[in-house]
DNA sequence: AGGCGCTTGTGAAGAGGTGCACAAATCGCG
DNA sequence: CGCGATTTGTGCACCTCTTCACAAGCGCCT
């Protein structure tokens, strides 16, 4: 489930608070989500709650930790040191989460020398060596979007099966490899979408726009994410 | 729908390369969906294609970009210009997707005055002041995350009812705020679980782990996104 | 030791999304 | 003008996910 790193980041919270034991009630509202649904959730991997009590926080720190596969550190390699990828470089929070960025590429020999955090920028034609070495298991790929594809198959090339995209354009992999894309300006038009309802919705009641305002059939709200009230 | 703007960016790219019209099996591929789900999808929007040619690529654009709102540049404002921040502000691909970031804030007067992008940086407390000013519609969190919900109320309080959050940790909002989360390292776990999964099928196909690492019940990949093949 | 309150785990119902398959509609061409 | 090729729009069945509601289990207090 996608929602299970949610919940550790909840649980590490509330570790780093002091608490011994969640009920199911708090670690859901410290995620976002209906308690049923946790409970669900948790109970797919194998039930390790107490009933009357709750859930032991660090047993299921583990418990989670071991199903995603956090139980050491992973090898990300980011290809692409522009604008977002020195962000993404210079950032620390990943290392809590259990990752590392073990390795930074750019195709810009301009670019290629430059240290950023104690890693040096080396060049993309090294790739395979370098994943070999560092025994990358994920890529991160921040380049243009031209640039995504070709960056993409070199990664397959050389034995990367998980692609975490940036660039905004679709990429075509073999099966088995999993991409994962993070398109800013998408979160940004799905908002923007959600401020035109709004606004049509309070203005207008009834159709009044040039027609094309006023949906026909419906169109709800059917994103993934959700706001919950106060 | 949150596929809308996935099937406006394919559709800029295919009117980029001339295309007049585009068949929804040609736009399926482009944006990496099902046909049958694409032409549902359109149809909820009053279907404006033509049977034995396919859909008007500058049509539809208008069509999409009217429903998501996007007839005019929306303004965003950026709220920590930290690491993540810079890189935000000096992005230039936000304005063909139709945003300009019209404000920088943060709360380090060191950082106040600093230019980015031609844009100055100001301090959070003229908040009121740059929302009013430059009609601010959606508010971008990118402070630590100790300090996001404060900066979320704060939003809230000026009136913006939009919010895109960097911060790792859940943000309470009144009813009629929209808040859509994006956590990279939530993203790296997700990866992280598939490749954990990959890693014990391929190599016991049994149950042959410690115990744990091959899940009693099943828990099949069920994420949001989906790769397709080559 | 027994009862009581609290919490988990789960069955079942409901809702919504997905994809197939086909009828209706349109264009181009003879 | 008529026909076939092509493509849209959609009814329908399937399936997953969500949510409610409640029995079973556990600890604590008396
Ligand atoms: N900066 C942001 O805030 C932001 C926001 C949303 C999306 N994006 C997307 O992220 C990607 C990167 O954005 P950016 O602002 O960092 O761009 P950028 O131009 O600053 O950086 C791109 C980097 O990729 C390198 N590169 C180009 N081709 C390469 C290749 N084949 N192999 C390896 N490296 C290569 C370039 O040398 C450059 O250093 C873009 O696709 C952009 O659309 C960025
Ligand atoms: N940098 C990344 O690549 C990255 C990746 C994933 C997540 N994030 C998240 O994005 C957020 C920002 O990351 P960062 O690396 O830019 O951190 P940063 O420390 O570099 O920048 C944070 C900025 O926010 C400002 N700030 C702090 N409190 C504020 C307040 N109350 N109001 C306004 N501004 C305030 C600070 O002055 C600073 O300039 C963090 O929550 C981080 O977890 C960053």
């Amino acid at each position: 489930m996608s929602r299970l790193p949610e919940y550790l980041r909840a649980l590490h919270a509330l570790a780093d608070a002091g608490h011994e034991t969640v009920s199911s009630e708090g670690l859901a509202n410290a995620a976002g989500v209906n308690s049923a649904k946790l409970r669900k959730d948790l109970s797919h991997l194998g039930s390790y709650g107490t009933r009357g009590v709750g859930y032991d926080v660090a047993l299921l720190i583990d418990q989670i930790e071991s199903v995603l596969g956090l139980t050491q550190c992973r090898a990300v390699a980011l290809v692409g040191v522009g604008n977002l990828g020195h962000a993404l470089a210079g950032y620390d929070g990943f290392a809590s989460r259990g990752f590392r960025i073990a390795a930074l590429l750019d195709a810009d020999r301009s670019r290629v020398g430059e240290q950023i955090n104690g890693l040096v920028v080396r060049h993309v034609d090294e790739l395979s060596r370098v994943v070999a070495e560092e025994s990358i298991s994920i890529g991160v790929i921040a380049t243009p979007a031209p640039a995504a594809q070709a960056v993409a198959d070199e990664l397959v090339a050389v034995g990367v099966t998980s692609i975490l995209n940036f660039a905004p354009c679709v990429l075509s992999v073999p099966d088995g490899v999993d991409v994962r894309k993070v398109d800013l300006a998408i979160e940004l038009q799905i908002l923007s979408f959600h401020e035109h309802r709004k606004a049509s919705l309070t203005a207008l009641p009834a159709t009044g726009g040039p027609g094309l305002a006023a949906l026909p059939g419906g169109l709800a709200a059917t994103d993934t994410q959700e706001a919950i009230g106060t």
